[in-house]
Order: structure tokens, then sequence, then C-alpha cells
DNA sequence: ATCGAAACCAGACTGTAGTCTGATTTTATT
DNA sequence: AATAAAATCAGACTACAGTCTGGTTTCGAT
């Protein structure tokens, strides 16, 4: 019997124990050289604890992947109420990129991208993604009264183009061996969008 | 002994069995609920032969990709020369992605665009880019030429924004069930990082 | 026609993610 | 405290992609 203060649920120290183990093994391996039978046998623990607690081997970089919440609406609170809402748009992307990559990184990321494709389950990456999606409409509509972009397209219009944008930008960068990081391969076509959304009919 | 005139090696006509069992297997249950046994055995062929003719069984659905490269030069070769280089972009980007969504189907679309992440086998996805990059490229040369976009980037740089631009869109197509075609998804971003080429410096 | 090399093929085998069953432990209820 | 229900866990088992070994057929050169 454990001590009754302070006390975690068996469940979730096991739980973290997998967690640490695999994001551990992971990072000295890589992710497709650690089996899940390595990840239990070095906790002491079993498949059925694994899969009791997660879905799937890539569920552990979703679980990571969550912290990529809080860093959204922690940027997005970080702004001063006045500032220009274009700028507020480049600068949050251009932090997002970065912390993607410095945080999360391109494994991770690949891992990611590749089983939101594949499983029905996955729904954490979609429900993420819609919380972007709902930041970036926020600072778009404020982009909308200080008038500094065209009402040519709608709120919901320019967040998907700048989600289609950012996920085009990561999907690229996970598929090549480039020297560049994903912050600069992402401004361009970034700041082409944003120019093009701010540009008046011709 | 086979008839001489006509005869195909014996290899082929095997790849072209399998070929034709995966591709109409996949298409009427679904890519991952068909197995490569099952393959073979409506085949009555073997693992072995399967993997002597394809890498993996994602490789079926690359082979059929292997069309979309074709399909790219014939677009291109279709533009009459003075047409406005803008319009030919638009034009071409707007047909491929019918052709895709037509012509691949999703599901293809979405095995494709997993696998690339994932096998360094894969190079075919890779080298249709590549090809797919170097239209573009000559698209975009031609618009420099004709002085309708500005040089404020290298034709190299958007070209890889157009790039991005667009696996963006089929990614985000791919992870979404929605009613919207390829096309209709992809128009407003099209459009929108066209004009932010096209708009002079601010 | 012969022979060696290369292409082709069969099917047993391996590796690994994920499932299933049933036991054990914890928690809530009375 | 007794007990029912739920959570947790172990590890055998399944499913399936991909590998390996060795045999067979085809082809090109002599």
């Amino acid at each position: 019997m454990l001590e009754p203060r302070q006390k975690q649920r068996r469940g979730e120290k096991t739980r973290d124990k997998i967690l640490k183990m695999a994001l551990k093994l992971f990072s000295e391996k890589g992710y497709d050289k650690v089996t899940v039978d390595e990840i239990v046998s070095q906790t002491g623990t079993s498949k059925g604890s694994f899969y009791q607690h997660f879905s799937a081997k890539s569920d552990i970089f979703l679980v990571r992947f969550a912290e990529v919440d809080e860093y959204y609406s922690e940027v997005y609170q970080s702004f001063p109420k006045e500032m220009d809402a274009t700028e507020k748009i480049m600068i949050f992307i251009r932090k997002l990129m970065n912390f993607l990559e410095t945080e999360m990184g391109k494994d991770l990321m690949k891992v990611i991208y590749s089983s939101a494709l594949n499983s029905r389950e996955h729904t954490y990456f979609s429900d993420s993604n819609r919380s972007l999606f709902r930041i970036i409409q926020l600072l778009l509509e404020d982009a909308k009264e200080q008038g500094v972009i065209t009402t040519e397209h709608t709120v919901e219009e320019m967040s998907t183009m700048l989600t289609q944008s950012m996920m085009g930008i990561i999907y690229y960068w996970g598929l090549h061996d480039t020297k560049q990081s994903l912050e600069e391969l992402a401004m361009p076509l970034i700041t082409t969008v944003m120019r093009g959304m701010k540009a008046e009919k011709r």
C-alpha cells in the first residue's frame, strides 16, 4: 500500500514511466528503431499496460505534441492589444515554426503528419489544428477590424489558407533533408500569402 | 513455350496481373483492407513474385501515380506560347488538382503522402515533385520575362512556395472529409499566393 | 545445343504493432 | 467490512508487411 498523501494512482505511475522511457528511447535511437516490446521491457511493464494507456505507439508523440496547444495561447496572449494585426500573425507563425522545430523536432512531426493520414483514432492532431485555426481566426478578425486586410475573403477562408500554407511548409520540410530551418523555409510563403491577402482587388 | 511474336516476358505478365488485381481490390475494399497475401492468392502468384516486382505494397500506387508526370507535360505543352503566364500557372494548377482528385483519388493520394514521409525507398514521389517543380519553374521564368511577377524572389524560391502550397492543399484535403472538391479547396490559396507574388513591394 | 548468368517465383520465416483473455488491484457503495 | 464495478496489468496470440533461401525458367553468348 502506498502512502495515501501525494500518492499517484498506480496507473498514472505506469503511464508516466512508459511515456518517459519511450521519449528517451525515441530521442536516442529514433522512432522506428524503438519497438514497443523494448519500451515495456525496459520499464518492466507489459504490452497490456502500454495499450491500456496509449492507443498506439505514435500516441506517445501525440501527448508530447499537446504542449503545442499551450504554446499557441501563450504566444497569443503575449501580444499587446494595439499591435499591428498583420505583424501579430507573422510573429505568431514564426514563433510556432521555431517551436515545432526546436521543441518537437522533425522526427516527431513526421510521425504525426504521417499517422494523421492513416488513423481515424488520432483525433488529437485535428483537434489541435482546430485550436490553431481558432487562434488564427481571432488574429484575422483583428486584422479585418484594423482594416489591414482585404475583405474579399471570409475570415474562415483566410484561416484555411494559412493552415494549408503551414501544413505545406511543414510537410515540405519533413520531406527534404535541407539545412534551412523551418522558419526560413516558412517565411517566403507566409509573407507572400499575407501580402496577397492585403492587396486590393486588381 | 509462348508464341514468340507479341509475347510478353513472363515477369511482365505476372507484374501486370498483380498490378491490375491490386488496383481492383484497392478500389473495391480500400487500400488497407487489402492484404498482400490476398493479392497474391487472388492472382495465383506469391509473395516472392510480388516483391520481385514491387518494393512495397504502396508501390502499386506509385506506379499509378506515374501517370501524373505525363499529365504535367501534356498540359504544359498544350499552352499557346503567347498566353499570359500567370494564367498558365493558374490553369496548370487547376487542372492538376482536378486530375489528382478524379484520376488518382483521395485514398491513393493519402497513401502516397503518408509513405513518402516514412520510406527512404520511395524516391518516386520526390522525383515526381522535382519534375513538377521544374515545370513550375519554366512557367515562372515565363512570367518573369513577361514582367507580370515581381523579381523580389528568385524563381526557385517562388517555385518552392507554390510546391509548398500545393502540398499543403492536398494534405489538408486528405485530412478532412469535406464535400468541397480539391480544386475548390485550392483556388483561394493559389490565387492569393499568385497575387502576393505579383504585388509590388509595399 | 550448351552453359552460365540473370530474371523469376514459391512459400516458409521474421519482426513488430496491436488484440484478447483472464487475473489482480483499486475504488466506490452499502 | 463486504462486495460489486472499474481500472490496471501480464503475456500469449494474431495479423500482416516485408525478407530470405533456394529452386526454376529464360536469355545471351558461344
